[in-house]
DNA sequence: ACCCGATATTTCAAATATCAAATATCGGAG
DNA sequence: CTCCGATATTTGATATTTGAAATATCGGGT
């Protein structure tokens, strides 16, 4: 049996080196966050002011790029790591101003490819190197080594969070 | 004079060496942007479930968190990092569930300050605590001294990028 | 052929977000 | 004191986003 006396250190110590018990995840995330809506911010303020041209739609289009013939709404959706309702909104916008086309798919009825028109095709070039230049003007502090090691450590932070998902272990309270 | 001959050549060798010129900047965004989609839709995943809770209203409450007195809602808006009139909406709807208040700021009669509830705060710590856990096994892939590297290479891009935003080279075209 | 669970998309309501313009107040220069 | 540029917030229009429900189609098993 402890002490009373004893209780209270480990109640104390406890208290003291946990706090929550997470705080560099939770101090690494919150940083996290915070560049990317930074560089976010940014491109946004860009993309408006240069090509009135918004964010959602740059990256849609960005998807589209490298697959000549297009792709199907739901592999939009999963690429773009939104909801399929979503996609459908912002096709939607960008076939009324020409940027997109939809078009029945081939074999499955109930799927249509989008992809880029000629005209869109011909502005996300124009889009995408200044994308590239802002790019490199924001992440000119960080020489290629630094570069590669994050890109490695984003990495396996990747893998981590997903084996968490998968295994559902993010239940866990 | 050169040869047409040359001529052709420059133009295909810039074209291959180019072809953007920054993928290693542009790979990298991308990949920091795909792993903090798939932590944030964890996070919003399980807030919604366990505690019937939006994530930007999870934030917010976060911000106010450490402010006993509350603060205004430009300060909020700046910490944030989102514009005014989405805090107010947001502030204007969590006022009508009872998860914070909005009192006259003293001095400045222009302004508000925004603090949680003894409710908000009561049910912010519940939620504080699951979400500093889920992190930390969305996070467990990650030593502690890979998470400080990642916080430091963090840090450092965080300031190139202000300083780009600062001297305003990112309108470098 | 028919049923049925799975897949692809759309629709709808509500919330969130941006941007620009309007409103109110502040605080200092003259 | 008054004017005026700066600051704090709200408002309104529009776009984006989610989550859930509805619709349509697929494709395999019977």
């Amino acid at each position: 049996m402890t002490l009373p006396a004893q209780n209270l250190l480990d109640a104390e110590t406890k208290a003291h080196e946990h706090e929550d018990g997470h705080e560099a995840e939770l101090r690494l995330w919150l940083r996290l966050l915070s560049f990317s809506a930074l560089v976010e911010s940014q491109i946004r303020r860009r993309l408006r002011e240069d090509y009135r041209m918004t964010l959602p739609r740059f990256d849609l289009m960005a998807q589209l790029e490298r697959a000549e013939e297009g792709m199907t709404l739901n592999e939009l959706s999963k690429r773009m790591m939104v909801t399929n309702g979503n996609v459908t909104g912002l096709v939607d916008r960008m076939v009324a101003e020409g940027l997109v086309d939809r078009r029945p798919a081939p074999k499955d009825r109930r799927s249509h490819f989008v992809r880029l028109t000629p005209l869109g095709r011909q502005l996300f070039q124009r889009m995408a190197g200044a994308h590239g230049r802002w790019l490199a003007v924001l992440f000119n502090g960080l020489d290629a080594k630094e570069m590669e090691t994050m890109m490695a450590l984003l990495a396996k932070a990747k893998q981590s969070a997903r084996h968490a998902v998968a295994r559902g272990e993010v239940e866990i309270s």
